[in-house]
DNA sequence: GTTATCTTTCATATATTTCTGAAAGTATGA
DNA sequence: TCATACTTTCAGAAATATATGAAAGATAAC
């Protein structure tokens, strides 16, 4: 790691895994990826980042599980290849579809059930507002999701500023 | 912990900490704070959570530094009571405001000081493109918290709705 | 089949986070 | 000032999450 601009990238992704839920390594390889020009194999991923093979296996499949990652092969060689996502903002729409399954929807499904095991109506009626809130942000996720190129964000955007 | 659902949504909020990056007896102590009619005090916190003393102290002063719940004082009594903020969607809007403070804000921070140190075009482009997407998230995060009563993501609703 | 190369698994080790409970701190009022 | 009622702190314990590396599992070429 040369370049302090990529690794103060490198590093700065990793710092901030822990807010977003999600394991160190994982961000840092991801980071590495995104900055690299070619694809990278493990043994690269292993040597730039002072990891083991086992974690960089583990978090290799993690990455490729979020469809932020894809394996690639270079000419004949038998070993596998990494490359990042190198379009930004379908980057974006995978984590919201990620975050949004795995944040949201199961949220749904358990304050739904909440509503119908119980009688209390000053409960249910603050159930109900949270399921509000929270199915909106599913909402406005899915749809983000559900783009290609995501030109959504900057229409949100202007909508947003003609309201306040 | 007699009643089920009440009981259900405190262990569902509790299982969804570890995804939104904080900690699990924070979630508990607001699930039980949002259910419950009354303020209570941390001796009942702790009870009914079963947790120790530090503990609920630790994640109640947590909960108050996130705006969540406040301290109130009930009667004359020394003692001090916690409750929840009642309004769902202002509670929304605190959340927005403290995610987009402890995750969005520190990455746009450092993205920038990547952009300014690095002079390889290539990685320019991509963190660029990245500070794009970050800035836009946090810009509607902004909106969003800024909101008293959040009357804006129904409203973004309807506008996403007219694009698809 | 055998060898060489690369990937995956998993028991164990390490690191990190969270929790406990007793001690120290603080405020109140008799 | 002392006793009381409560809150906060913090060193060590427990729980959890991550990482290691050697062994087992693949796959391809010979």
């Amino acid at each position: 790691m040369k370049d302090n601009a990529k690794d103060k990238f490198v590093r700065t992704w990793g710092e901030m895994a822990s807010c977003w839920g999600i394991n160190k390594t994982m961000a840092r390889i991801h980071a590495l990826l995104i900055a690299a020009d070619a694809a990278l194999s493990t043994d690269e991923i292993m040597e730039r980042l002072e990891i083991s093979r086992g974690n960089a296996n583990m978090n290799l499949r993690a990455l490729v599980d979020w469809g932020l990652i894809r394996r690639v092969s270079v000419g004949s060689e038998r070993r596998e290849y990494f490359q990042a996502d190198q379009d930004i903002w379908s980057m974006g729409c995978r984590i919201a579809r990620e975050r949004k399954k795995r944040e949201i929807e199961p949220v749904i499904v358990a304050l739904e059930e909440c509503l119908k095991e119980s009688g209390d109506p000053r409960f249910n009626k603050k159930i109900s507002e949270l399921l509000e809130l929270v199915k909106t942000v599913d909402s406005v996720l899915g749809r983000l999701a559900r783009q290609e190129r995501s030109t959504v964000m900057p229409k949100v955007l202007a909508v947003l500023k003609t309201m306040a």
